[in-house]
DNA sequence: TGCCCCTCTGTAATCGGTTACGTAGATCCG
DNA sequence: CGGATCTACGTAACCGATTACAGAGGGGCA
């Protein structure tokens, strides 16, 4: 048995299609007894309203894109986790539409919800900024997260740098001069910001050793493998995230290490797992960022006239076990 | 500037919207210069179809709903995860809606999907079967996770049974005998499951203590606490899933029991933090678990004619440190 | 030349809703 | 009692795509 549709209602109560559409929606030119009529019919019928025709005839869909890089990692699993509560707090839900590395899939993923949602959650940290710009639709409101590329969107940013300076002095004031940065992809620009901070915190003359590591947790490990090989001396490492500090924990501890005697360690993000592994750490509380972006953009959906918003996130430092013996 | 639809384009290619629909498309029989224009008078506009439109008349959204009790914890991420990614492979989007308890909020999520997505993906262990079943739409194809209710779905359920079986054992293998049983909400249906597991595989007069947690981390830490309390005595503790046991490794630790020389601990589920925290548990693969979910909606989507089928996953038992002395 | 067939294209119906507009009937008022 | 006003409801256009059907034009063949 096929759905029914508002014309089966409409039959079936004996009235027409406009006044099923009148009853349901609560306007308030119904004659009562019809209104009630026409409830019965719908709950005989099992009727259930089409969304996807009615998002088309009211040109509104209740729904938000998400285009997230992809959906490894806490991190993401986080901002997902903070859209969605706002969003269904809000009426709204959540369409995912996740890339992978190459122009092509953004713009298949952006092409793929034109129609189907109200407005669009941005996370492109990789993605060159002005083809990002280009291929956005203009006629969306939009909310980019850690994404340069605004035009005619709000941004969220985190303050990357200013995280990583943090974190850098944090290692100084504990009296470690030897810090080597493990960093994230060049080509992403998080990873950029995090290591603009980290040179900006050292003072001058510093010696400094920086690798280079894709975000993932044997990334870190390999980071620290090299290091080892290479007898380059250290006494402090921040990655670049948490994920790679993590495989830099671990390959420390195989290597005899002791954390935070020998080596002091920090990482960034704070993800759940940071608090267990006792990780120090900055918390960009990724979960708090959805929820913002999905109240800047729901906010910016509601009422045409909003201005776009730049919003910068401050985050904190977590010191933890790794660079501080705790009591 | 409002975005072009394909009247637009027709008007620009001077071409019907028909000729314009299909050599968007690739039907065969357009003539090659006409299909030339329509891509150029398109690629001028920056015309993207708009997928709502197209997937009413089409009646495929190229979208699958997903319905689960929320989003808190790992375990769903995970789920998502694989859904996600097994479903943009075969080129189909996610579509969230999270239910909160309470029936209500079951049908407001199943009705706003209505009309949107071509299948469902439903994840409901904590509502009644027999309500649920009379909720779900019977038209759409539908995969069950963990979800008694099937009525002509798909199911995928984790013998969880089993598992809390084979967890048991282990516990009694390494010679425990007064094991305590943490267990989760009783209207869950998995929680049921394990704890009956858990009964099934010890002797028939062993002293047995059950707590009721939520499933939370708090509520581990809080059965804990009541044990010791209570000052009962136990040498192992079985928690229905990771993160309560999580909450009582930490509530153990701190009231100074080792382990797992004076408590062994194990959990289920083997959320990503068991393995830095050497948890032994039961590995479930929630990601896995959502691939093949998604997976197995899509093949019915795509053949109409499909039986629905009903899978077992077996967990394996993943033994670790907080159960056996590590090397 | 006449007829058939094939290729290409356009017209208009359709998917399932919403809603502007028009109208029938009741009520009110001078 | 006639006209204005209001309430309740139906007709049909519309949202933006797809596609069945029909028709125009050209080529091949008897």
């Amino acid at each position: 048995m096929t759905q029914a549709t508002i014309r089966d209602v409409a039959r079936r109560a004996a009235v027409s299609v406009a006044s099923v559409s009148r009853a349901l929606n609560g306007a308030a030119n119904v004659h009562p007894d019809t209104r009630a009529r026409v409830i019965a019919a719908a709950d005989a019928l099992g009727y259930v309203p089409h969304a996807g025709a009615r998002s088309l005839s009211l040109a509104r869909s209740h729904a938000i894109g998400v285009v997230l890089p992809d959906l490894h990692g806490e991190f993401f699993s986080e901002i997902i986790r903070g859209l969605d509560r706002e969003a269904s707090a809000r009426g709204y839900h959540l369409l995912l539409s996740n890339i992978q590395d190459g122009r092509d899939h953004v713009i298949q993923a952006l092409r793929a919800v034109r129609g189907r949602v109200d407005g669009l959650v941005v996370m492109a940290p990789h993605v060159d900024p002005a083809a990002l710009a280009a291929m956005l639709p203009g006629s969306l409101p939009k909310v980019m997260i850690n994404t340069p590329a605004s035009k005619g969107g709000s941004t969220l940013r985190v303050d990357n740098r200013g995280g990583a300076e943090a974190i850098t002095r944090h290692l100084l004031d504990i009296g470690r001069r030897h810090i080597v940065h493990i960093a994230g992809p060049a080509n992403n620009s998080d990873a950029r910001e995090r290591y603009e901070g980290f040179k900006a915190a050292l003072p001058q003359r510093a010696d400094v050793h920086v690798l280079e590591g894709d975000f993932t947790e044997p990334s870190g490990a390999a980071a620290i493998a090299e290091l080892l090989a290479r007898k380059v001396p250290f006494d402090a490492v921040f990655a670049a995230n948490d994920m790679m500090a993590l495989g830099a924990l671990q390959a420390l501890r195989e290597a005899g290490r002791r954390i935070p005697e020998d080596v002091a360690l920090a990482g960034f993000d704070d993800v759940p797992l940071a608090r267990y592994l006792s990780l120090t750490t900055i918390r960009v509380h990724m979960a708090d960022i959805g929820t913002r972006a999905a109240a800047r953009l729901i906010a910016s959906v509601e009422a045409k006239d909003e201005e776009p918003t730049d919003e910068l996130i401050v985050p904190a430092l977590i010191v933890r076990g790794t660079t501080v013996r705790e009591p």
